[in-house]
DNA sequence: CGATTTCCCTAGCGGTCGCTACAGAAAAGA
DNA sequence: TCTTTTCTGTAGCGACCGCTAGGGAAATCG
């Protein structure tokens, strides 16, 4: 009973016993993250989530183990599916500039896309929680990824493609505020062409390399 | 019934026929804002209320009507004692310039003020709320401090104190975009002096006068 | 002093929450 | 075929939600 979520005999390739799953967990996953990223953890009743994935609440335990671990999956999924495109940019571009460049463009683009929820659901989807370890892992990544935008640029003063006297922490977070703010303001029914303003003008305060 | 509401005797200076109220609404209404400050209005249950504002539940429903409406008057009062910073900023200052660079100085202490719930209610309470109506009343509320932002900047553009040429919609944005994050932040555990070298950085973008 | 008006407290309403016991259905193994 | 294993659907658990009926308490009025 202790240790229901972690077994999940059918993803083996090998024939499990009994009865096999008659939905498709990927798929189930999928609309879950899409319900959570919509109307977040706590106003997404677990009826709600049997409705979205079009499965029993039995099933949904058997599969998931329960809310807060169906929320962490979906977390990770929507992590690596959807808010991936920030850690891609910091990794691939040459400079931090070019990256929070790319990084504020994307938004623009992500958090308006047709056909699925508006904004971020790490930023949205726990605030005002009543479950405090759900809404502190999310405080968690998003705190995390302020470092990552500080350890970018700090690399790029090391590599002296920033000035020496550039305050990185501070940096990072004005980035780290401008995306957050882009979110919320998707969420509010901003346009991407009104965020994609918005982001050219938070670019302008980089110093030119 | 339908307007208890409304209806306030024991405020008229006159005496009040029947049995006066035995705690000050106004205290009583301050500890509500507190209470829908710190977890939102969803996470925020009646027996909180009740608890935080020292009554029982009918006294509650007495003298504010229901839940909704305690919130709408929570929040107004929110406006008028700790928000209106941003109001008083946009009349007073003699530039827009000027005016926002004093919000987010302002922003950057108000938002982490010791002894009170850290960011904005206004952007915070009613994230992810089972009642559309609560989260549409904020969401106009933000919509509108964006739309007032422009207003001021377009005022100077018109009076000569900014270039023509300048976009005052995506500026007012990135304004906006930068309070949100900084109240966003602020929630995620960032310090005054975090905010307020974030601040900073945010004013590089405005074009000296 | 009653009579009247208003408030507070106890108790509990119907509804939804997250979650699960149980029995039947559907597969694999013998 | 029969047993074993696992999944699914019904039905409902206890807890909490927002909210309120109703009786007594406390004030003003005559």
């Amino acid at each position: 009973m202790v240790d229901g979520a972690e077994a999940k005999p059918q993803v083996k390739a090998g024939k499990s016993r009994g009865r096999p799953r008659s939905f498709d967990r990927t798929t189930a996953l999928e609309r879950a993250v899409l319900a959570f990223w919509e109307h977040g953890y706590e106003a997404t009743s677990v009826s709600d989530l049997t409705r979205a994935m079009g499965i029993g609440a039995p099933s949904l335990y058997a599969a998931f183990g329960d809310k807060q671990a169906l929320f962490a999956e979906v977390v990770e999924e929507y992590g690596t599916r959807y808010g991936s495109f920030a850690d891609r940019a910091l990794a691939e571009e040459p400079t931090a500039r070019a990256a929070v460049a790319r990084i504020l463009r994307e938004a623009a683009a992500e958090y308006t896309a047709p056909g699925r929820p508006h904004g971020c659901l790490v930023i949205h989807a726990a605030t005002n929680c009543t479950t405090p370890e759900v809404e502190e892992s999310l405080r968690t990544r998003r705190n995390a990824n302020l470092a990552a935008f500080e350890r970018r640029i700090a690399a790029d003063i090391a590599a002296g493609e920033l000035p020496v006297d550039l305050d990185a922490a501070a940096l990072a977070r004005h980035a780290g505020a401008v995306v957050q703010g882009m979110s919320q303001q998707a969420r509010d029914g901003a346009s991407r062409a009104e965020l994609e303003a918005l982001a050219e003008i938070a670019m302008t305060i980089w110093p030119r390399t």
